[in-house]
DNA sequence: AAGACGGGGAC
DNA sequence: GTCCCAGTCTT
């Protein structure tokens, strides 16, 4: 199909965005960085955490040197943060095995952990001009719209159609064009809802406009069942001074710094953490319970102040930390574990 | 094939 | 409130 991606190639060079950070002296680097930070994350959420990101690590051997708690910090409040420790992994990986060279071949690409088909076809269009396809969330809609492909977007069998037409559709030249054309066709004008078809290249070309069902397709997206939970974060203070833990690597905010936490809040768990940490309990008051949703998990923060002394308090030890209650700590910690350290001075 | 994994933008 | 965002990895 020449002509659909000679439409997209065009109307990008007119129309498309050519101002994003991440387009500014475009190298494989920033392209691989700006991927990673724009899955499932919209593009103006993204702008501030990339600038900051880039600047403190320029390149990929900056990159690799730092250390987690240093990427995870400019990660924190962007949420999903695997992506950031597998970004510093992959780095390292790059320097150790390629040279410090972002690789330009799509199995190697796809060796790297946090690189999916996807994001190695973003890297390998955008920064080689390899023709490789992609296929985020608005390729997908500007597909199922063009060729009325039926099913919701997150199904597996409508993925799999769909990345069948990305492939065929690959112009031999300005691949990049096309697919940052792609790309803010969806953004700006194949919106998901009140889509601007006046103002679309795939006008006379779209399945959907031609039968009048552009707001049929795509098929809304399967319902994931969302939980419940209340989660209790202990905030252990000694002379003005409070107690934080690194979070595991594995489950939620993985590598973060945060209240130690229980799902089942008793006075037995509260005196097993307690004794786990030497502490004396003074007294114990409850801050305001707050709502904090994710995508997969409705959860009641319960925050709870408990006043302490004893051999342990101020004391660090591997993977806990006291810090100032007014300490605009640098650590990397999760959105509410942030909104209980700020209320608390 | 389905679930885990964040947080926020836009309506 | 709802839906979903330049998805990937694990189960």
């Amino acid at each position: 199909m020449f002509d659909l991606s000679n439409k997209v190639i065009k109307w990008q060079m007119l129309y498309g965005r050519h101002d994003l950070p991440w387009q500014q002296n475009r190298t494989p680097y920033k392209v691989w960085v700006s991927e990673i930070m724009l899955q499932q994350t919209q593009v103006v959420t993204a702008i501030d955490y990339f600038g900051r990101f880039i600047a403190t690590f320029p390149e990929v051997n900056s990159l690799a040197s730092a250390s987690e708690d240093q990427v995870l910090a400019l990660w924190s409040g962007l949420g999903y943060y695997s992506r950031a420790r597998n970004l510093l992994e992959a780095a390292r990986l790059i320097v150790d095995i390629h040279d410090g060279v972002i690789p330009s071949d799509f199995e190697a690409l796809m060796n790297l952990p946090g690189i999916g088909r996807s994001t190695a076809g973003a890297i390998l269009s955008l920064a080689f001009q390899k023709k490789y396809p992609i296929l985020d969330g608005n390729v997908k809609r500007v597909l199922a719209r063009v060729f009325c492909v039926d099913g919701p977007a997150n199904s597996s069998a409508s993925t799999r159609q769909l990345w069948l037409l990305a492939e065929n559709l690959l112009p031999d030249a300005d691949i990049d064009s096309y697919t940052q054309g792609l790309m803010d066709l969806g953004a700006n004008v194949c919106t998901r809802r009140n889509p601007n078809c006046a103002e679309c290249p795939l006008m006379t070309t779209c399945q959907a406009r031609a039968n009048d069902m552009v707001d049929v397709y795509p098929a809304p997206s399967l319902k994931k069942s969302i939980k419940h939970k209340s989660i209790y974060m202990i905030v252990f203070v000694f002379k003005g001074q409070t107690l934080i833990i690194k979070n595991s690597g594995a489950g939620l905010w993985p590598g973060l710094w945060g209240f130690i936490d229980t799902e089942v809040y008793s006075k037995n768990t509260l005196d097993e953490f307690s004794k786990k940490f030497e502490l004396e309990i003074e007294s114990i008051s409850r801050l305001d319970t707050f709502r904090h949703r994710l995508t997969h998990i409705d959860y009641s923060v319960h925050p709870i102040r408990v006043n302490v002394s004893g051999s342990g308090a101020h004391e660090d030890r591997v993977g806990t930390r006291w810090i100032r209650l007014n300490d605009k700590t640098r650590l990397p910690v999760s959105v509410p574990v942030r909104r209980i350290l700020n209320s608390l001075c």
